[in-house]
DNA sequence: TAGATTGTTAATCGATTAACAATC
DNA sequence: TAGATTGTTAATCGATTAACAATC
């Protein structure tokens, strides 16, 4: 260990699992309570305590001995964690049904996005509102992104369109794409790709209910 | 090591790998390619090519040495374990916007899933037709899971409507369970649940962009 | 043959789990 | 105080990775 102690990276593990930990805080600090002990987030989540203990040190939950976590201060702590203590303003490409249910879903106000645009190239979809946000015609996108200042793109178009688009996008100069069509895109390593693959949750569904 | 050998059980990172290869082997089998060696998997998945190797080996997947991976034996013995060989019946509870996306996504009949009804409590809903399925109301539960031998439940409602619902898929048998609202499910120890978070795929892609 | 690949065993790494001291 | 809990270090476990023999 030299002169620059680098902070202990955190496993992608303990990331997917902190959602879980604030939805349960989110809940509790609604209902006036102060603290949250790993055995009772444990009870709630059925993730075992010690797992919970080491996930909220590693972001650095505030704490009081044996008394368990301050939940505001966890909650903040998640929340700076992740950077969804201020939105991140993101758009949406492919105005179909999931886009539409994305569109839909309100709790991204809790979680750091706000989308504010979305793209299609249909005629019978562009210019429509869905949910409140606008759709442009894909060839605005270059303008709507400058203009709007938008940082993260969700890809929720047919899997044959989504290496074209994304190429579109990394010549926008966007660097987050959170992608839900079953490809993998080839992207420019300064690029961030969330791959959303619901095979892989089926494929687990199966396989747990084959071994029955 | 006893007389009754057990098979290594296989762990869920290589169940939720499988479904990427089953698509480049797809794709190749079309092409009427007849060998694929973990190398030129590894090439199109930029999974480790080792790792190919063992999640195959261990899925019993036939192959020739020197040469690679017989693609149409593996193919089979992929959907094998998956039980995606033949086809399961599935249904859907919650026909909003999500729940159509699910509907209109064809790629279900690789996977050994055929989603035969939907059913919602909205009046505007029962009783239309999406993408080809008809509409129940939820009060027809019981009677349509008996009547269609239903096994698989794709759980799209909102969370606060989701425990409840899923409580009364168990009292009507079913053990499977797809879940997509954000809501931890209380099932009994013999029911599968497979959790679907969408928040967790958020978290991780928020915390590659602030890492940067 | 030479070289690419599978088959198989061993080494590494890191996440999970256990253990126990410190605290209030 | 006693007991529940955090803080912290060590042990365990299993997935990944490496190494190399066998094969065609």
């Amino acid at each position: 260990m030299g002169l620059f102690s680098k902070k202990k990276q955190i496993s992608v593990q303990t990331i997917r699992r902190l959602p879980q930990y604030l939805r349960v805080l989110y809940s509790w600090h609604a209902y006036g309570r102060g603290l949250a002990s790993s055995t009772a987030l444990a009870d709630e989540t059925q993730i075992p305590a010690i797992v919970i203990k080491k996930d909220l040190q590693a972001v650095g939950a505030p704490s009081k001995m044996r008394a368990g976590f301050k939940i505001k201060g966890t909650i903040s702590a998640i929340e700076n964690f992740l950077g969804w203590d201020n939105l991140n303003k993101a758009f949406l490409i492919g105005a179909g049904h999931l886009g539409a249910a994305l569109l839909g879903f309100s709790g991204f106000k809790n979680h750091g996005l706000e989308i504010v645009a979305a793209f299609d190239t249909h005629p019978e979809r562009v210019g429509n509102e869905i949910h409140g946000v606008h759709v442009y015609h894909t060839a605005q996108l270059q303008r709507v992104i400058d203009e709007k200042k938008l940082k993260i793109a969700i890809l929720t178009v047919p899997g044959a369109a989504a290496q074209g688009i994304t190429d579109t996008l990394v010549a926008c100069g966007i660097k987050a794409i959170w992608n839900f069509a079953p490809v993998k895109l080839n992207v420019p390593a300064d690029v961030a790709v969330q791959q959303e693959d619901i095979a892989s949750g089926l494929a687990e569904l199966c396989a747990r209910l084959k071994s029955k």
